[in-house]
DNA sequence: GATATAGTTAAGCACATGCTTAACTATTTA
DNA sequence: TAAATAGTTAAGCATGTGCTTAACTATATC
């Protein structure tokens, strides 16, 4: 159930992270809140296109910004990066976990079938 | 240095973790290998759709098959979701410590300035 | 008040993505 | 060997994405 309901956000988060121009804005941003002309400097791309990226990060709720005087201020939001990273490590750790018992199994010495394992797989 | 080679493999494996499609696909791998059919099963889409989304979480680094008869099977290949949920806790982290410093710093009773305080900040 | 600074809006374009249908190829299974 | 099963390939189409230029709006600063 905890995947369920964040299905819309999961999908907005992974799709803002998949662009190397907005991870750069958000790895500077982990550095400290920011404006949005010096998220540009490094990014080789037009103001209006580092805007497009910038909204992007706000409607997947993993940046905010508020306008003070002339300049938009930007910080990082993290709880919808935790909330991907969750995800991930949860299906990894299931995978993981799997591996293992199936390491101890192969490793277990022969043993007579029909002996009682603890599994109902 | 650590975020900047992995820039393409971060790019694929985001960009694959952004469809529920894909995601579902994951989290039925994650309980263990399946066959593209049973992979299908829960999608609302045909085949042909479902081979495409394997082709991007194999090209991605996220999954492997192997074809077994006329069956192929699919398994995680979990070395991918531990670089990406590595990269998001990297930033996600660096954000949260300075928060807790910022937080410290507030707390502390007024202090004389010019005082020696530990950090070059 | 003129000029520079920082950001914003709108339009348009090239290319990528997610899906479909139709036709086809290999393996089982009866 | 005929028929069912599991997957594959190719083509086409609607929509989404990432960028650009051009024109415009607010704040500073001189």
């Amino acid at each position: 159930m905890t995947t369920v309901e964040h299905g819309a956000a999961l999908d907005a988060t992974f799709q803002a992270l998949a662009d190397p121009a907005r991870r750069c804005m958000l790895a500077q941003l982990a550095r400290g809140p920011a404006a949005v002309g010096k998220l540009a400097r490094p990014l080789a791309m037009t103001l209006p296109a580092v805007m497009q990226h910038l909204a992007v990060l706000e409607s997947a709720g993993l940046v905010r910004s508020q306008k003070i005087g002339r300049v938009r201020v930007c910080h990082i939001e993290s709880r919808r990066l935790s909330l991907a990273a969750r995800w991930i490590d949860q299906r990894r750790l299931e995978w993981e976990r799997r591996l293992d018992r199936l390491g101890e199994y192969l490793q277990t010495p022969k043993r007579p079938r029909g002996d009682p394992h603890g599994d109902g797989n």
